[in-house]
Order: C-alpha cells, then structure tokens, then sequence
RNA sequence: CGGGGUGUGGCGCAGCUUGGUAGCGCGCCUCGUUCGGGACGAGGAGGUCGUGGGUUCAAAUCCCGCCACCCCGACCA
C-alpha cells in the first residue's frame, strides 16, 4: 500500500494545539492523527487510525493465540440487566444513559460483565462446556467528571476486554494466569515496559486484581515497588505490616494536660516539647508519637450518611484515595459545620478514641491504621477543648471498632512482604485483571450442572486492556523533540520515503521505490508533494514518526538514496537498485 | 463539586488597563522566483470578537448574568 502525502487527508500542525498539555495528546493532535471532537472525544485520521488498528491487531492475535475467541456485544445497551447487578445505580453520573422512543432507559455500555454473563447464560449449561475465555474489542462510555490528556482518559474509549467462566475458584486460577501471560506478550510485543502491580477493585467487584502499570510521569495512578522483593501495588492497596503487640508493663497510666491553643499536629508536638515536665528521656517529642483522628463523612450507595472516625499515627495524612478503595462503593465526603454540630463530643483539634472507642459516648464508628497496634503509646486529643491525654495506651486504655488502610503511603514505608523500602512512582494503567469468582453469576444467575449433576455458579474472571490508551501510552513513552518515534509493530507505515529536489528525477526514483516496496508488502508512506519545501517534508517525516526515513533527493545524481532511523538519526547512503531489498530486510526486523 | 485560567478568521496569539469603524504570525488562493531542515516577493479570500442583557453618541474593550473549554484537585476498570 503506498499513501500519497499530496492527496493524504492529513494536517500537520506547525504549533502545538493551545488544549494539549502532554507530549502524547500534543503530538498526536500536531501530527494529524487525531482531532477532537468534544471533551474526551475524538475522531481518527488515516494516520491515526491505522496506527489505532495495528494496536488493536496485536492485541487480537495474542488474545487469539491464547485461546480466547472474539464477540461483538453492542455499546448501546437495554437497563434491565444493569438494575440486577445494582449498577444502574452504583456507576451513577459515570454513565451515559438514554432513552429510546418508547421510553425505555437505555445506556452506552461502559464495561460489558452484564451481558457477557446473560450471552453465556444463553448458550451454556454444563460444566463440560466449560472453561471458556471469550472476549470483545468494543468502544466503551462513561461520562468522566474530568477527561484529560487526550486519549489517556476520554469518554469515548476502546477497550478490549475479556471475560473467563470456569466451573471452579481452581480453574479461574488458570485462566487468570492465561491471561496474564497473554497481556505480557501483548505489552512485549507492543513495546511498553509495565509493572504488574496488586489493586483494588472497585466498580467490578471480586478478590485479586492486578493493574498493568506502564511507569510514565503522566500516568494517573501512583505504585510502591519494593527495593529488595518484587512486591509492587497500587498505592491505594498497598497493606501495611501489622505490628505485633508491644509491651506496656511500665508506661505509666493514661493523664490529660492541659495543651492551650494545639489544634494541630505541630503545634502540640511544639507544645509537648517546651513543656520540662512532659520531656521525655530519649529523644523530643515528633510528629509520629501522637495519635490524629480524623473525621470523615461517609456517603453510601443509598444516599445515607455516616460519620466515621479514622485515628493514624499523626505524622500521616489519610489518603483519600486509598480510604475510597476501603469503603467502596461507599464514598468519602469531608464533614460540614452542620456534622460537627449534630456531634459535639468531636471536639475538633481534640478528638481523642476515648469517647469514641468501647466509652460509646459517640455512635461514630472509630478505625484505626494497623500501626496502633495494643502496646503502643500515643498522646492523642482528650475530646475537650485545650486538653490532650499522654500515655495513651492502644488496648489497655482504648479500643477500636477495628482497623482500616486508609494512611497515606510514603516513600520508603516498609514493603508489607519484607520489610525493605518502598520505592513510589507513577504509572498509566494500560490493563486491569481481576478474579471476579461468582459475584456477576449469582446475581444473573449464571449456574451450569457440575459432575455430579448439580448446579453450581459459574466462577468468572474479567481482564481489560485499553487500545487507544495503549496507543496514547506507546506515543507518551516514543517521542524526542521533533515528534512520535513509532516502534515497527504499530507505526502506520513501514517507511516514510522523502522526495525533494526541483527536477522530476528524484519524483520518479520515490514512485519506482515506493512500487518495488509495495510488491514486497510493505506499506509506504510517499511524500510526493511538488510544492513544499525540502525542510518542511523533513520536518514532517521526523514528526509522524514512522521508524525509517528514505529520502530520495540530492544524491540521486550520484545513484543514492539515503536512509535515515527514525530513533537513531543513523543514516547510510545506498544505491539506488540496492535500496528496496535493504530497506526490506530493516522492516522486517522486528 | 472546589481552585485557577481562557474564549478574537482554519491554527497560534496581540489588542481590553485608558471605549472611537479589528490586527500580527502561520496556514489557504493567484502569479513569479526558489528547492536538503518549516524559502522569497507581489496580489488576494476569510472574523456575529463565546452568548444574553446593561451603561454609552459609540463596546472586543466597562458592568451583570449565562455557556463552553483547558489546567490542578476530587472522581475514575
């Protein structure tokens, strides 16, 4: 195939769009492979969308090797099936909904577990049926409170996702591990680093998951990955080591001082340690030996509301985040004046547990990080204004309603696995696996006959890889200063060859090769433009990023052409009749 | 939803403080010259200045409302 510039549909932008901010949305929207249309939507140029269908054809054949056969569910959905598993509800403003003529809601499908689940329910019923992996290439919709950076996070997106049923949690086992094996060679072969990191589930439900983490400052999502093992997980499902208990055998009895005006951490801690009486022995008081409660408002999926009391040690902030992942699919909201009022026990500044803990003075539910572990010792709020309690001790002098995650994750925290230091960093979440076990099979009643003839719930997994986020991370993560630097498997054209010089030679060398080319397979891509100047068709070759540069101009009085790596800027001359069968064998190594 | 910012030819921007008949660069069209890193000259086409209202003899410019978009946060398989 060979793709004319001088007729290509095509627009290279010589600035870079006013609404871009990161490399990948930049260069794609300057190189013209892609425009947009609204918010989080965009249409694909012939560069572009060739490009979007060499990721997708990767992805498909590896899914293919592994195993797994291809559907095509539809994006525009009926809400029946979305009310049994609760999500009509619980994906909220999240989704796009509709109504058709006669009145029926529908919506535009944002994941597929429902019908999936409901297509297998139709076609299967016995475990000899079973296991079987099937999956879908499909655009998905969700109605993003903020879409950014261009395709790494639009409304509209392409998801390749598939679902496995197996009879059991042993056979899920395996077809998790397929998958995972397939998404490897998928990400190898698309030349994207990653991290398999543990996550949360969120929306999906389930037991494990595991995100794919290509590292990228843009990313969204923030990993620990120990120095020492290959523990590494999302921040916000990273555990912490639970401690064991400490003895407290000559810590002295729980006493309240009075602490004038120490409504924050520092301030106490400054408090504490101007006070003589209160020194201690062994080193100033810090941060990290009080206890800080904090108030957060919890919304359910009901729409009630309920105040909860989270204490970490008071060097650490609660990492919202992380709470949410705790909680779902309950949300956290911070607290209003009018709570505090309904509660005026909270003293805020001086909320302490014990009004909160077994005393039961207050019905706000306490949970404590896993760090204030019995033993401990703490100077945390008295529950009065002006007034702390020293030598608090976890398990003797309180206790908790139980513990949660919620802390915030610091580099160099201990891994919960070894011990060693974390180390942080940021990450585009190019694919999610999860476990999902029978929760979507038991609401929609997916059941196949077992061995012994009776009906067992189907144990389901569900994996989804982004396409167009793929493509979006792969440009993020293969670009220099004059633009996209394709790797061969996805780049929209084998070779980029250059023509320029005045007279038709160079014009008519270009077509030759651009045939010879062709016949052996490879698509070209041809600037053939008589009217722009050689800088700008270089300018451009170097910004659409196809791996090999040809260009045909001044040498060709001497019979060479020349041809450039696109990554490297390596050239070498050739002979003219030499060229198609090098130029060949580079494509071909891939 | 909170914070910040921006809306002016296709794209990138100036003009707004201090009101007076809309400008620059790129791109586009015509002709000529040029032809290895976004060439040059000459001549052109193209704009309800986001939107509604107000003030004024006069509004891109001042005032009020609304809308849209971008960035940060929150949110998010």
């Amino acid at each position: 195939m060979i793709l004319r510039m001088s007729t290509l549909f095509l627009r290279t932008l010589r600035e870079d769009p006013a609404d871009a901010e990161v490399p990948s949305h930049r260069l794609l929207v300057r190189a013209g492979y892609i425009r947009r249309v609204a918010p989080g939507i965009y249409s694909w140029l012939p560069l572009g969308w060739r490009t979007y269908r060499n990721v997708e054809r990767v992805v498909r054949e590896e899914m293919n090797a592994a195993g797994f056969q291809e559907i095509h569910l539809p994006a525009l959905l009926p809400r029946e099936p979305y009310d049994r598993t609760g999500r009509w509800t619980e994906y909220g403003d999240l989704l796009f909904r509709l109504r058709d003529r006669k009145g029926n809601d529908m919506l535009l499908g944002p994941t597929h577990e429902e019908i999936f689940t409901l297509l297998v329910k139709d076609l299967f019923s016995s475990y000899k049926d079973l296991p079987v992996s099937i999956y879908q290439i499909q655009w998905k919709y969700r109605d993003e409170p903020r879409p950014r950076a261009g395709l790494l996070r639009g409304r509209e997106f392409s998801m390749k996702d598939s679902y496995s049923f197996d009879i059991d949690e042993e056979g899920l086992a395996k077809s998790y591990e397929k998958h995972r094996i397939a998404y490897q060679r998928t990400f190898d072969r698309l030349g994207l680093d990653y991290v398999i990191v543990k996550a949360t589930s969120g929306a999906m439900g389930g037991s494990l998951s595991e995100e794919f983490l290509s590292p990228c400052e843009v990313g969204e999502d923030t990993y620990v990955k120990c120095t020492s093992c290959d523990y590494a997980s999302n921040t916000e499902a990273v555990e912490v080591p639970t401690p064991d208990p400490v003895p407290y055998d000559d810590v002295p009895a729980a006493h309240v001082e009075e602490t004038p005006d120490t409504p924050t951490i520092e301030s106490l801690v400054n408090l504490l340690n101007s006070r003589s009486d209160l020194r201690r022995a062994d080193r100033p008081w810090q941060a990290s030996d009080t206890l800080k409660n904090v108030i957060v408002k919890l919304v359910h999926p009901t729409g009630d509301t309920e105040l909860l009391a989270i204490g970490v040690p008071g060097d650490r902030e609660v990492d919202l985040k992380r709470l949410e992942a705790q909680v779902y699919p309950s949300t956290v909201e911070a607290p209003t004046d009018e709570d505090f009022a309904a509660h005026p026990e909270l003293v805020r500044g001086y909320i302490g547990p014990d009004v909160l803990g077994e005393t039961k003075v207050s019905k706000v539910r306490y949970l404590l990080d896993p760090r204030v572990v019995t033993g401990t010792r703490w100077v945390t709020g008295a529950n009065q204004l002006d007034r702390h309690v020293v030598d608090l001790v976890a398990g003797r002098d309180f206790e908790a309603d139980g513990t949660i995650f919620a802390a915030e994750v610091r580099e160099g925290d201990p891994c919960p696995r070894c011990g060693a230091a974390l180390t942080m960093a940021r990450g585009i979440e190019i694919g999610h696996i999860f476990a999902l076990g029978t929760k979507y099979s038991e609401v929609l009643d997916l059941k196949v006959l077992d061995d012994q003839g009776k009906q067992v719930y189907v144990t389901m997994g569900c994996y989804g890889l982004g396409i167009d986020r793929a493509l979006a991370t792969i440009a993020e993560k293969n670009h220099d200063a004059k633009g996209l630097i394709w790797p061969r498997e996805v780049s929209p054209a084998d070779v980029h060859i250059v023509a320029t010089g005045k007279t038709d030679e160079p014009f008519e060398v270009a077509e030759r090769l651009a045939a010879q080319l062709e016949a052996e397979g490879l698509v070209v891509l041809l600037d053939d433009r008589r009217s722009a100047s050689p800088g700008e068709k270089f300018n451009d070759a170097d910004l659409i990023g196809v791996p090999t540069i040809v260009t045909c101009g001044r040498r060709i009085v001497d019979g060479k052409i020349e041809i450039k790596d696109r990554r490297t800027s390596e050239r070498i001359d050739l002979p003219i009749d030499e060229a198609a069968s090098h130029i060949v064998e580079v494509c071909r190594e891939r």
